[in-house]
DNA sequence: AGAAAATTCGAGTACCCACTCGAATTTCAT
DNA sequence: ATGAAATTCGAGTGGGTACTCGAATTTTCT
């Protein structure tokens, strides 16, 4: 027996298109969270936009709450920011490429801007996501700041926790006034002047 | 006669209690929206709050956007930021004063985080008061900045319009995370250490 | 005091919400 | 092929939504 058998009864996996039809539900979910936020968007929402009916679609996510916990850890793997550490790139590389990989997915930043500001509220289920998520990212920032000023690559006086802090929010600002205004506010821009102040030109090896 | 008398209805003015209930119903509005949003926040919430029916509530608001407006306009007339420039104190000063005033009411913080961030969605009633803010904001700062390089007084490379746009975002990110986990995120020590990279110190009277 | 206007509310409307239940249909391992 | 599991859905449940309507009550002006 390849799989425990309580009583008599076998269980099966999900069918074949059943992991395709979870990805086309999350990519639905994801637009609609972005369009509408968590409590805007609907589960009918949802559903029209796959083309299934609504208790099909629970069939696959039994509650709203499971489905926006796993439209988060989707974006994750879109955006792969779960491990900022594992980069070649030094800090300052790094982050400018995401920000400006992140000017092709303008659904991507809106989602994660709704979501997080809508975290704050009276027990919203992503709340803890978006907590965790900033300490893990202020604790990650903090290190590599931390690694550019024993290289005395850091501007005196500025200490790694709060650059690290500071980049976070800049970061999040900037891309909220870019959604509002994306002809008057360049967020590559206002990452690279911040960099400019905070961290100083490699030393040339003479 | 006092005031236009179409037809033969002679108009009276509301009456003595008025304003007072509707400063009454802003308050509350104003806590159930920070708390749930205003998608998430509903009319009976705020009319529970001020013991009052939800008709009456809609006696003096006639729709719930109205009554968002509302709220966002007595915000304006908390903080006072709808007139950033006629201060006398300096750029930095202010802000910082502002910024540790803040701290005492974290509730004016919430609503704000979260209705800007809602407001980015489909057809959000917020959207562009917030939008006009950011430009108004951003311009105000700018002036500001270009006045301090005028006195020689910005770090050089810096550009006045792109140090507003920063500095809005910066603080906009830090109250996020400040909400988020207020214990670890200082807001105004993230804005002086912002402030001690772009502006250099008065130069002492020799 | 009397009348009109302002305020209050109970009841109702039409609609949307997340979620459940039971049954029909489709897939797939044997 | 066949039977059991996975998938789908129609219908319903209980509840909430913003908002309307008509009438009762309270306040104010004359």
């Amino acid at each position: 027996m390849t799989t425990k058998d309580v009583g008599r009864a076998a269980r099966r996996g999900p069918y074949a298109k059943s992991e395709e039809r979870r990805r086309t539900i999350l990519d639905a979910a994801h637009e609609v969270f972005a369009a509408h936020g968590y409590r805007g968007g609907s589960l009918q929402d949802v559903a029209d936009k796959v083309g299934l009916s609504q208790t099909s679609l629970l069939h696959y996510f039994p509650s709203k709450r499971d489905l926006l916990m796993a439209v988060l850890e989707r974006r994750d793997e879109i955006t792969g920011d779960a491990f900022p550490d594992d980069m070649e790139d030094g800090l300052v590389d790094s982050v400018i490429r995401t920000a400006l990989f992140n000017e092709n997915i303008p659904g991507v930043v809106e989602l994660y801007t709704v979501l997080c500001a809508e975290s704050v509220t009276d027990s919203h289920p992503g709340r803890v996501y978006f907590t965790e998520r900033f300490e893990r990212l202020r604790k990650s920032y903090a290190r590599r700041f931390a690694e550019l000023a024993a290289e005395g690559r850091l501007r005196p006086g500025v200490d790694p926790d709060e650059a690290a802090m500071s980049l976070v929010a800049l970061w999040d600002g900037l891309q909220t006034q870019w959604l509002l205004a994306p002809e008057e506010v360049d967020v590559v821009k206002g990452l690279r002047g911040y960099f400019n102040l905070v961290v100083l030109p490699e030393p040339s090896p003479n």
